[in-house]
DNA sequence: ACTATATCCTGTATGC
DNA sequence: TGCATACAGGATATAG
């Protein structure tokens, strides 16, 4: 599930293929990635039509691909979104959804999405920052990110930690894997309140969801299973180095103890039992 | 105003 | 073997 780590990855790589690049041709395959367009798949092929990409961007999960004249392709990955560079020749791979020639290069980018939870959209007047996702807070790695309003911002939340967590409005670019990692470093259980934690606690969980998030871009990002890979198609490789996340059974690497899985908000939720114990009553919300 | 939940999707794994 | 069900979960619309 591509969360910052993973998109970042593939902004970089999107980097060095499409910048300066103009589109020659687009084909929507499927036109549920492209919902968000209101004048349809064929509109959008011939809106992009003769664009020149200038370098992408990221904000949280959020891509966008501004255009030299001030509008943007703004891309969400959803569950499985994947973008990758191939030959034009090339045969397709399954769920392809869109694809993109460019006049000045022989590689055709592709947007291929199994479950298609993502989309691309044209976003008018996008290019700095898209106005459809102005309202989500800024992520740990933008230069502006500040650490004692996001703290604010978490501690005036009457939720659970790992709700507020996974909250784009909150801190941006954090989703399951990253949000587990984090409350399993801060020693924190997913309920805890938001509301009765110290500013010191919150402090310490964004720190570790910071931490956590640039280890694994450092290694490329975490692919659980064939649907995150980067734009060449390469696996991430922070997985073996996931303390909670996906590891039922397995001993916390700090206590020893099994970690446990258990269902969360409609997802799993992985935790040490011993380290991230249920906080005492009065200090939960689900 | 704020919080919680239902919904969308499809490939893979598991159970009977 | 084959069919049915569970599961993966981000963002948004809607309900409360």
């Amino acid at each position: 599930m591509p969360e910052l780590p993973e998109v970042e990855s593939i902004r970089r790589g999107l980097a060095t293929g499409v910048t300066g690049r103009t589109i020659a041709r687009v084909q929507v395959l499927h036109p549920r990635p492209v919902r968000r367009h209101p004048f349809g798949p064929r509109d959008f092929e011939a809106q992009l039509t003769g664009r020149q990409f200038s370098e992408p961007r990221r904000r949280g999960k959020y891509l966008w691909l501004p255009f030299a004249d001030g509008d943007a392709l703004l891309a969400h990955l959803g569950m499985s979104g994947q973008f990758r560079f191939a030959e034009a020749t090339a045969p397709l791979a399954p769920n392809t959804r869109v694809l993109i020639d460019f006049v000045d290069a022989a590689d055709q980018l592709r947007f291929v999405d199994q479950r298609m939870f993502g989309g691309l959209a044209i976003s008018e007047g996008g290019a700095v920052l898209p106005p459809e996702i102005a309202h989500i807070a800024l992520d740990p790695f933008d230069p502006a990110y500040d650490l004692n309003d996001t703290v604010a911002r978490l501690r005036r939340k009457r939720t659970g930690v790992k709700r507020a967590l996974l909250d784009q409005q909150v801190v941006a670019g954090i989703g399951n894997i990253y949000a587990d990692e984090a409350l399993w470093r801060a020693r924190l259980h997913y309920a805890r309140a938001t509301d009765t934690m110290s500013r010191q606690s919150a402090v310490q969980v964004l720190t570790a969801a910071a931490d956590v998030m640039a280890a694994a871009l450092e290694v490329g990002g975490t692919s659980f299973d064939s649907l995150y890979v980067n734009v060449d198609g390469d696996a991430g490789y922070f997985e073996r180095a996931l303390a909670a996340y996906g590891r039922e059974g397995q001993p916390c690497p700090r206590c020893g103890s099994p970690i446990r899985r258990e269902s969360f908000m409609n997802r799993s939720s992985f935790r040490c039992p011993r380290c991230q114990r249920l906080p005492r009553a009065g200090h939960v919300r689900a």
